[in-house]
DNA sequence: CAAGATACATACTGGTCGGTATGTTGTGAA
DNA sequence: TTCACAACATACCGACCAGTATGTATCTTG
């Protein structure tokens, strides 16, 4: 059956991805990834060269996919710049339901626990950091052009807080385990943005 | 040499918590902490009971140190609310010079790791950031009712969302592995700040 | 001085880890 | 039909891990 190769080799992406978001790169395990998608460890290892490299395709695949569907798209939408980004937000509060927010943003948890470890993970990281940026700074850019946006502040220096802002909303949230908190942290998120209106 | 036992026991302590900060509690490995101490096996298990022991002395003992040393007790000092926190803020950027920095805030690396997994890790964790909102927010009621802080701001919201920016703001700094980028993202938590002024 | 406790030191164990060597089977091209 | 190769499957390896069993030296106390 070759035309399940493809099958086989996003089953094993998909457990990577669950394995790692939950226990970290370092604490995933190969072997629960196996027991978990049926697969044996010479198919693995036919799919992808090293564990390193499993995880790569994770970021490269799976969670740039992720960013794309929940960010990048939904920010290139039109309307007011400030709506724009308080309703994607939400949106993301939503996805992140009770059980998920205490995983943490998978981004986030493999820049904590990778960038100072392994090149490969960094490089990757700060990439997607950067598109995530832009695509921030782009609509603030676009707010200050349309004159909804304030233009007494910097678009990049703004982004970069903003996002900041935003992880560090997730952090406190996955630590105190409870979407409650969330919800608190999105509030300061939301009255600080508002800031931003002209 | 009796008198020594506690000479021994803070120099585990000091070296598991560098090996802590740099690799995070689960990659954390005892032969290297006795490694570097050039203390033996057999005297670590007699300080500690388990390497989960150790991990939450390290907590108790040299994070909440750290934490009262940097933290709590500047933010009691008198002075304009508003500025007290901006000039701790700026302090502890100086503490983190261009190489700490990549490793990130010890509080916030463990809470990542660890509260999801271990409930021992994860309560001394809530307490001690519970701990830090407070120091916070005990400066926000004084200065709303010195009249020096907006009475507009709820304190308990917002000094959430100043932990969680400055977590946030961090840990973006560690990824990109420059203070140049603590400094940008410092720029809009300052900017934030401002605005909470009368 | 005796004796128990404290503070280690050494050697070892079972288990898990990522990774590999080798074998087998299905498949498309020649 | 043959044959190379992709797509697995199985069994195994050395390294490292946290933890332990046991021995020893020093100190404190009666």
């Amino acid at each position: 059956m070759h035309s399940d190769a493809d099958a086989t080799r996003r089953s094993l992406l998909e457990a990577a991805y669950e394995e790692i978001h939950r226990f970290g790169f370092q604490a995933a395990s190969l072997n629960a990834i196996l027991d978990r998608t049926g697969v044996t460890k010479g198919a693995l290892y036919h799919h992808f060269g090293s564990k390193l490299q499993l995880g790569y395709a994770v970021l490269d695949e799976h969670i740039a996919e992720e960013l794309e569907r929940l960010w990048f798209e939904p920010l290139r939408q039109p309307g007011h710049p400030i709506d724009v980004l308080m309703e994607t937000i939400t949106r993301m509060g939503e996805h992140y339901q009770c059980e998920e927010i205490t995983l943490g943003c998978p981004l986030n948890n493999l820049a904590q626990e990778m960038s100072a470890i392994d090149d490969g993970f960094r490089e990757r990281i700060d990439n997607l950091y950067k598109r995530w940026l832009l695509s921030i700074e782009t609509l603030l850019i676009r707010g200050q052009q349309e004159g909804s946006v304030a233009v007494s502040i910097d678009p990049a220096d703004t982004s970069y807080f903003i996002l900041a802002s935003l992880e560090g909303c997730m952090s406190m949230a996955k630590n105190a385990q409870s979407n409650q908190e969330l919800m608190r942290c999105g509030k300061g998120l939301m009255s600080y943005l508002s800031s931003l209106r002209t």
